[in-house]
DNA sequence: CTGAAAGCGCTTACAG
DNA sequence: CTGAAAGCGCTTACAG
């Protein structure tokens, strides 16, 4: 049934020792056993087992992935890009789902993530404790974090506070006054976490334009829903309506602009929109953002790991990764003419 | 650094034989030793690597899982339910994302999936080719499949070809006779995909009626964009305008209702709109829909899978899923008073 | 109840 | 350029 390398060799009439070599391509073979070698073993359909091999010469061809949530836009597109580019190199992805108040953040930690199974590790959106980040060193193999604080551990994430500020700072160009942030839950718990930081970013660009006096902020789930309810929460009371909204992150963006129009409010004419992410959904909602590309963030990342696993050159403390405005035309000029038709871009 | 069980055995003045008893519980230990095998792991941190376990006992503690998306609604719920489970339960879970048009899908089915990494493999909307098939079978592992028709698999599906025809029969109860199907891409290519059996059982319902005259379909992408682009399509001749949309799913049954309201119909009032799901956001969109539970169907396949693992018995070749229409308020009956409220559910 | 020995499937010095 | 031998870290008959 399964193969073993003995098998291979048998029938190309060597030893293991040279089969081995043969079919890794370490180690001086002979142009024609190397061929016959080859041959026999697709005969027989036989593929390395990368487990007995790990036991000597300790790569795994495996890397392991620990991310807080699966299925939200973000985290699925950083995980594609790093499947993507691990499956070109040939190494396999392991994950672990770590799910919010539970126990099973010590076991990953503890126990699956110390199992000796992996090349390295690829954090994303976890900010670990420092005894997780003393855990993980331990480990002894490269480790990269993605998007979000990852303290002690290089990382590739965008400047959350500058992007935030950035987005803000667009709104007050605009002319807007009145600019109210639905910021995502936990901007009020973890001063490092992605959503303070965009909070705060918010409160600089205001501070900076003399608007402190002006700030106001709603907390919400960073979904569609949470958007929408914060959204319609925020626009209701007309006597005390902000011109112009910035979401902690697209989907909350998008929520607020089905709110927004649920409430007859025409977006950007009675108010615009403004989010952050480049979700895959911006475009339908004509959505201005400040677009990070998450994927290809997983797709360095990766390829800086192997690289490093590889002998290369340690990653720096953190990489900034590119972001850029992106204009459509959920943002106009505050008073704009109420009728300015949406899908006509603004700036 | 990284210990070893000869490290343990050391420490606690027993043979490897005894430590790797102790530390397994597989065979007599006396309790003391036991214990105090268990004291000295836990001071050096020892944790058993699975790798050289299962060189010998066969067994990996590692699931194989394919899937053709990950950043799907659908499959991240499964993948969710999957992970958590595995999790539970002391597996790794090593997952593919196969991407249509490529050559990964050979090199997943031919090199990673035949590394002897695997106590099982679970596939996910995948549709095996027959030589792919026999290669899964020749892995000599369990399998199952999940939420799509994998021929020579045991999987675990809802009937969509039902579900389908109980959501036409909704809209054909309430009165309508106009209904427009739109589908999911791939309704034509393969007989046996999920958009196929879904617009056939949009078919069934509508001749079952008398209905087969009054068939349209139109196709698009099983997403949100998707939904809004075909919706804003079917819905902008106001000659020709269905009264009702049956969705192939609710990302389009979503994107067809924020496309009705862009164009100034209401929903239910001028249009209803169900969909085939119980996606997360169909709460927030007040979206009838037939509503299955990914998350449970990962769960419960992967359960059912790790029991077959233990020797449990092998699965039946389709375990039909749980389906239940949910009546929310995007559908109502034809010609309803055209100020029904949004908000009041109908049925 | 415990230990010495063999062996899982590989790869890698070491000789030749 | 090739093979015999050792060994990676573990578990499991087999004796005792």
């Amino acid at each position: 049934m399964s193969s073993a390398i003995a098998d291979v060799a048998a029938r190309a009439g060597v030893s293991k020792a040279t089969a081995s070599r043969a079919l890794s391509g370490n180690g001086y073979v002979a142009e024609a056993t190397r061929l016959r070698v080859i041959a026999a073993a697709e005969e027989i359909g036989y593929v390395a087992s990368p487990n007995a091999a790990s036991l000597v010469t300790g790569q795994t061809k495996n890397i392991g992935v620990v991310m807080p949530f699966i299925n939200r836009w973000f985290f699925g597109e950083v995980l594609e890009g790093i499947e993507q580019t691990l499956l070109d190199r040939g190494y396999d992805m392991t994950l672990y789902n770590l799910h919010p108040g539970t126990t099973d953040r010590q076991r990953v930690f503890e126990f699956f993530l110390a199992r000796k199974r992996f090349d390295g590790v690829v954090l994303i959106g976890v900010e670990p404790s420092p005894t997780e980040v003393e855990r993980l060193v331990r480990l002894g193999v490269p480790l990269v974090g993605i998007g979000g604080p990852v303290v002690g551990i290089p990382s590739y994430a965008m400047d959350d506070r500058a992007a935030a500020r950035r987005a803000t700072e667009h709104l007050i160009g605009l002319g807007h006054r009145r600019i109210t942030h639905i910021a995502g839950d936990g901007s009020e718990a973890l001063e490092e976490s992605v959503p303070a930081k965009r909070y705060a970013g918010y409160l600089d660009a205001m501070a900076a334009a003399g608007l402190e006096r002006s700030c106001r902020a709603e907390m919400t789930a960073m979904s569609l829903p949470g958007g929408y309810d914060a959204g319609t929460h925020v626009l209701s009371d007309a006597t005390d309506r902000p011109t112009a909204i910035f979401a902690a992150c697209d989907e909350i963006a998008i929520g607020t602009i089905i709110a927004a129009r649920r409430l007859g409010l025409r977006v950007p004419g009675d108010v615009s929109v403004i989010g952050i992410d480049g979700h895959e959904y911006a475009e339908m909602f004509s959505l201005t953002t400040i677009e990070q590309r998450p994927r290809d963030q997983g797709r360095k990342a990766v390829t800086s790991l192997l690289d490093q696993i590889a002998g290369g050159e340690v990653l720096p403390a953190v990489v900034d990764v590119p972001a850029r405005l992106v204009v459509r035309a959920s943002t106009s000029t505050e008073n704009a003419d109420a009728g300015t038709p949406l899908g006509v871009a603004t700036g």
